[in-house]
RNA sequence: GGAGAAAUGGCAGAGUGGUCGAAUGCGGCAGUCUUGAAAACUGUUGAGGGUCACACCUCCGGGGGUUCGAAUCCCUCUUUCUCCGCCA
């Protein structure tokens, strides 16, 4: 959530950045925002003023009891009915307006980075970055959900059974190869610095719009009613808030955490040939890492993310590219996100594998995590996250870019995890 | 799930209706002393709103109530601890 300060100082640059993100009537949304705020600040002035005189007369009171005039005291106690109800209007009418702005300003999503360009959709991203060679495959080679079920791999229908379309199981050597992918994702990142965390799965309400993922998604998480908890829709949630609340030294910078978590996304409406096998799951595996930042650093943090992620990639020798996303297609709290894709050969397209975001202090804001700057004020953290990796299409794109006619060779980096170095 | 106790500033811990935003200790910061450090001593040290700056307002787990006045009383929720029960 923006800052109403920097809206009202950087008014322009809010606009632009909204109209970048295509978002029409930003003029208006602003204007308003700035209009509340001005009320709020008139109605706490004349609030204030009614309670200082309040608690003035309380003061004279208590003197006035303590000096045994008690007559006087309750002559004076009848001049407080009138500020009590003019408190309670003047209290009752900031509540509203403060709700309104608080509504508001969940509507408005970050302000894009300098380097985030124009456009409508996934197709306007831009390919900063591509590297790995692109397999030739025999003429049979087959998409990755026929070669799950043609080496029992991962049964989908099974999962439709126990649960719905989107759940699916794996099973033996499918099963191994995806828990090597976990444990080598998770050693990668320690090994860089990360700290595993394991955090719940479930989040309360004050996670979710800590994170932005809440009252913006809140059609595309699990909730469970009976509990008002939500399913995790990314690792990101939890693990960002576990610092909610805080308020860091500047020597705590960074914060480096990794954890791996299944993600549970509701996507509805979303169907057809484009989502078959894995490439889009109610429930599916990814390890996340997450970062707190100092704002001075945390740019220089996202590319260290994304240099990190390349090297995976490139251990892993699958091809893949990486863009950075318009305005259009960038996700509601981040100021810049890169993508990476992985090309998987057998359905001859990009599958995006993982998104690592600055998120400024958008999260920050919401989550009240800051830290004491040099200054001795507090001021908001940066977050990041990325996803290092997310499971089902990399092992899709394992499945369908490492299959030769003897059966589907194991990328060398794996084969200490899973044991087997060939699934035939 | 049942019975009881508790929740106060970075931490520990006083405070049971009237200058309490809150004693005291520890920690942090600044200074004195020292070649430097430690110790000792002195001062300082919560957050948010508001203001050019003051003033002023709000916050003692969350929400609601009683009262002229609430950290203190009442209701409710949450969390923690102890005992019992159940259990991977």
């Amino acid at each position: 959530m923006l800052q109403v300060p920097f809206i009202r100082q950087h008014k322009e640059r809010v606009l632009k950045g909204l109209q970048l993100r295509n978002i029409n009537d930003a003029e208006t949304l602003i204007s308003q925002v700035l209009q509340l705020d001005e009320d709020r600040k008139k109605t706490q002035g004349t609030l204030d003023e009614i309670l200082a005189e309040s608690n003035k007369i309380s003061k004279e009171i208590g003197q006035l009891f303590q000096q045994g005039e008690t007559q006087k005291a309750n002559l004076l106690k009848e001049k407080t009915g009138k500020l009590k109800e003019d408190a309670k209007r003047y209290s009752d009418q900031l509540n509203e307006i403060q709700e309104a702005l608080t509504n508001l300003l969940y509507q408005i999503p970050n302000i894009p980075n300098k380097s985030v360009t124009p456009g409508n959709s996934d197709e306007d991203n831009v390919e900063i970055f591509r590297e790995g060679d692109i397999p030739v495959l025999s003429k049979n080679a087959l998409p990755h959900w026929e070669l799950a079920k043609k080496y029992d791999l991962i049964d989908f229908e099974l999962g439709v059974k126990i649960t719905g379309a989107g759940f699916p199981v794996y099973k033996g050597k499918g099963a191994k190869l995806q828990r090597a992918l976990i444990s080598y994702f998770l050693d990668k990142n320690i090994e860089a610095g990360y700290e595993e965390v394991q955090v719940p799965h479930l989040v309360n309400e004050a996670s979710g719009i800590g994170t932005g993922s809440l009252p913006d998604k809140e059609g595309q998480m699990y909730h469970i009613g009976k509990d008002d908890l939500y399913l995790i829709p990314t690792a990101e949630v939890p693990i960002t808030n576990l610092y909610r609340d805080m308020v860091l030294k500047e020597s705590d910078f960074p914060i480096l955490n990794t954890g791996y978590t299944p993600c549970f996304r509701r996507e509805a409406g979303s169907y057809g040939a484009h989502v078959r096998g894995l490439n889009r799951l109610h429930q599916f595996d990814k390890v996340e890492i997450v970062r707190i930042e100092h704002p001075d650093q945390s740019y220089a943090a996202l590319e260290g993310m994304v240099d990190h992620i390349k090297g995976i990639l490139r251990e892993l020798k699958l091809p893949y590219r990486i863009l950075r996303l318009c305005g259009g297609d960038l996700t509601f709290a981040s100021a810049l996100t890169y993508d990476f894709e992985l090309f998987s050969t057998a359905q001859d397209r990009w599958l995006e594998i993982s998104s690592v975001s600055n998120f400024e202090t958008f999260q920050a804001n919401r989550l009240k995590l800051r830290f004491k700057n040099a200054k001795g004020k507090n001021e908001l953290a940066h977050t990041l996250n990325g996803s290092s990796l997310a499971l089902p299409r990399v092992l899709a794109g394992i499945l369908e870019n490492y299959q030769t006619d003897a059966g589907i060779e194991i990328p060398e980096v794996l084969r200490k995890y899973t044991g087997f170095d060939l699934i035939a």
